[in-house]
DNA sequence: GTATTCTATCGTAATATTGCGATGTGTTAA
DNA sequence: TTAACACATCGCAATATTACGATAGAATAC
């Protein structure tokens, strides 16, 4: 099948699945922190930075602007990319959310 | 290709991305969430939990066992899975360490 | 012993992801 | 206008993921 059965799950479990998936590749984590490194838009150097083929870089940049947490802005000949705080707080928030709510010391088995 | 280029990134960001692919389903989301709610063992009756065939859920067990976040310990005919203490905590740093050191005020572009 | 239950794994099919070259579109430079 | 750049998208190939039925192994029930 290779298609996940999202009917079968709450609209938070696909949600947090599908955020986890945004990040869920090395190249855009690469893009992220970059994005946040330098705190302000990056364009077209991101290619350089990565190391993989335009193509593919801006593939990557389309899934993460489609998850929501990075904005791209027409500046002239290139694009300007930065990560958009409101989301990116949503997803701390929802990360963090997830992982509280767990008994530590309980030992289990 | 279909493969990653993992060698173009650090080991830390490798890391990250394989903790959010344990994440990025939403069948290993309420496996999750069912192991911490019930914050003691189960064992089979995820299977009815989720929906989902018994080779399916199992198949998400063990990519849930091989990221480290769950552990199965076999009891008597039946396996008794559960969230992983410590590596939850790791995961659990390491998101929030990730979402963290972002300049949130910072507009864009 | 045999039958039943529980889970893992195999094999297979459908679909998704990753990656890149080639191409298209829009923008600046000449 | 033409040339050069910056990105996006198309098309394709290789690989990965998701899902399930069938089967195998191990433990319990009888």
């Amino acid at each position: 099948m290779g298609a996940s059965k999202t009917d079968l799950f709450t609209k938070q479990q696909n949600d947090l699945a599908l955020m986890a998936k945004a990040l869920a590749h090395p190249a855009r984590i690469a893009i992220l922190q970059y994005l946040v490194k330098k705190n302000a838009c990056v364009c077209g150097d991101l290619v350089e930075e990565l190391g993989l083929a335009q193509a593919t870089t801006s593939q990557h940049l389309k899934e993460l602007k489609s998850a929501g947490i990075i904005q791209g802005n027409i500046e002239g000949a290139s694009v300007c990319y930065c990560i958009d705080p409101k989301v990116w707080k949503q997803y701390q928030s929802i990360f963090t959310t997830f992982f509280k709510d767990v008994n530590i010391d309980k030992s289990c088995c």
